[in-house]
DNA sequence: CTTTCATATGAACCTCTATTCATATATTAG
DNA sequence: CTAATATATGAATAGAGGTTCATATGAAAG
């Protein structure tokens, strides 16, 4: 399926080769979108202190169950989370460390903001 | 509750004072929805190689210019972008390194994805 | 088996947002 | 001044996505 000739490049080749093929793009988007939503933030938020259960990411975010389990769907879908199960909870925990990764870079990007004067 | 004994300083550290304030969430959430739309995702990509004005976006994409600009003010509203002014045109340029920061690292979280088996 | 607890899921509803269309603003040329 | 070019913007439309409601699945207890 892939004709790409990289190993591993640095993220920053993406920017030297052009536009990326469409396909590249849209699943791009398709992830930052993930992370365009303030109940999975938080439940990524949540999770990066700790594994949690359905039940505790629910209370915790003071939110219906069906709610959070569809977002929890969503996180596993694109493999930001995992889950295993144990008796009759689920216990969901972040998959990778891409998520810190981006949620920090995002994080930074806003707060650096907050010392500079809006020049517009 | 936090039973962990991590200690790095830096943006990460969100991950470990607990739940940030809605308000950060909200907006972190809101800079990803930038990213979270293909258009937006191209006009990036077109601006890592080189300042563009309005009409080469326009083109190289495809679309409208009205709906371009509409995209265009939403990424200099989020500061990822930045313009100015030559005669009649005016033109767009990448506002910092955190959008291929962000951009990067979500690349690599796709493209490392296409190694596992796809469980969808 | 049936019941209970924990989670998942499909459908409907509603909100949000990206595009289109028409028009406005700004700069330069004549 | 008017015309032409380049870009911006407001309103309307249409589609996507998040929550709710009702229900289904799965595991352990009685």
């Amino acid at each position: 399926m892939s004709t790409h000739t990289h190993d591993h490049h640095s993220a920053l080749d993406i920017a030297k080769n052009g536009m990326p093929k469409d396909e590249l793009l849209f699943d791009l988007a398709d992830l930052f979108k993930i992370f365009g939503d303030t109940t999975r933030m938080k439940i990524l938020f949540s999770l990066f202190e700790e594994e949690l259960c359905v039940r505790e990411i629910t209370d915790l975010l003071g939110m219906t169950q069906s709610a959070i389990s569809h977002q929890l769907k969503v996180l596993k879908d694109s493999r930001l989370i995992g889950n295993r199960r144990e008796g009759k909870t689920i216990i969901y925990f972040l998959a990778d460390d891409h998520v810190r990764s981006i949620v920090g870079q995002g994080y930074e990007h806003i707060t650096e903001g907050m010392h500079h004067d809006e020049n517009v």
